[in-house]
DNA sequence: GTCTATATCCAGATAGAC
DNA sequence: GTCTATCTGGATATAGAC
């Protein structure tokens, strides 16, 4: 039997243990209260590997915020693939950010709650990347084919969004008891009926 | 003539200097990346008046938060006592932030923008501070007198609010090029057609 | 109360063995 | 590539003169 030729099971490979150590520390303390002796530590690798991958702990941080960055970009595309009018899109994607709160809660922290300008000064505003760009995207084209009232573009996506965005913020600070899916319903038609057109009928989408 | 009896006209008093700088550069460069240097600097005092007045840098920003969600609830109390109908005291609430974004910067930026919890961790949180509980407890009344539907509370604050702040942070970062009173009537309806009841002619209030 | 000069500490970064 | 040990800079905080 293969017993030696198989690898020791490494339960996961070091620069990933690097980036979720860091992940739990950055949401929970914020980024300046923690030092690369912490992410050392917690992921029980030496400061050493921590600079050979990642350069430091600012490197750490900036691979770590375009990964999550490129995730939550993921849940947009699949939301504008899985439904076709951009109001469906939006709701999709209000639904999918609620239940990843709840499932890769710190992924959301980490994108919603952290201030990157502060410690990733050259990298582009969260609401610069693309994701929220592709969100705004739809929101543009809801408005374009009269799905959507004809506001101006962010107060249209404020309206949107600006709601649900401060359930996650809320409930990542502990302030709302239940889990975000229990308020989506009631969520979603509020901020839908500030937005939506008339409906006269006429869908162009 | 008593030209001498004036005091020499010190611009502003120590502490209030000391305040200011900090307000700025901590806005500015966010809390961590501001030393005492850089506040003592630019304040034109010394490190040992810092320490003297606020027992140092986290004294200072403990103070400047105090001081400032004071102010932001007294604006919240001027709506209150302005308008009778929470209705009316959340759009006035809305209306006076936007232009205290617009004439206070910094004061507003501080509150909406910092996260205070990394660098104050013994500060309650600000949504747990007066003016926002008074905010939920406008909303709540104005659920309890039939003025808006019956919704979860913390939905319904985020719905009314959350478009505003969402509008505010946009407009902090730079993103959004008019002043914020130029969108107020927009985000106004939309925010507020999502948690009105349905106009049947009963405001008990 | 206000200042300058100094002490202490700790995080970030590096060197060099393995 | 990974580690430990060490260096360095800068920030907080204090001491003591004025």
């Amino acid at each position: 039997m293969p017993y030696l030729k198989k690898p020791i099971p490494q339960p996961e490979p070091i620069d990933c243990r690097i980036l979720s150590a860091a992940l739990d520390l950055f949401v929970r303390d914020g980024y300046h209260n923690v030092s690369i002796h912490h992410i050392q530590k917690q992921a029980n690798v030496s400061v050493g590997s921590i600079y050979n991958h990642f350069g430091g702990k600012e490197g750490v941080a900036r691979a770590l915020y375009i990964h999550i960055l490129k995730e939550i970009e993921e849940l947009v595309d699949d939301a504008i693939t899985a439904e076709t009018s951009p109001l469906m899109q939006c709701q999709r994607i209000i639904r999918d950010l609620f239940s990843y709160t709840e499932s890769h809660r710190n992924i959301i922290a980490f994108v919603f709650h952290a201030r990157h300008v502060e410690f990733l000064p050259n990298e582009p505003h969260a609401c610069d990347s693309a994701p929220f760009i592709k969100m705004r995207g739809i929101v543009a084209k809801g408005i374009a084919c009269g799905e959507l009232r004809a506001l101006d573009h962010w107060v249209a996506a404020a309206t949107l969004f600006g709601g649900a965005i401060r359930m996650i913020q809320l409930r990542l600070e502990g302030k709302i008891e239940q889990p975000l899916p229990h308020y989506l319903d009631e969520i979603m038609t509020a901020a839908l009926s500030g937005v939506k057109a008339d409906s006269d009928g006429r869908a162009g989408c």
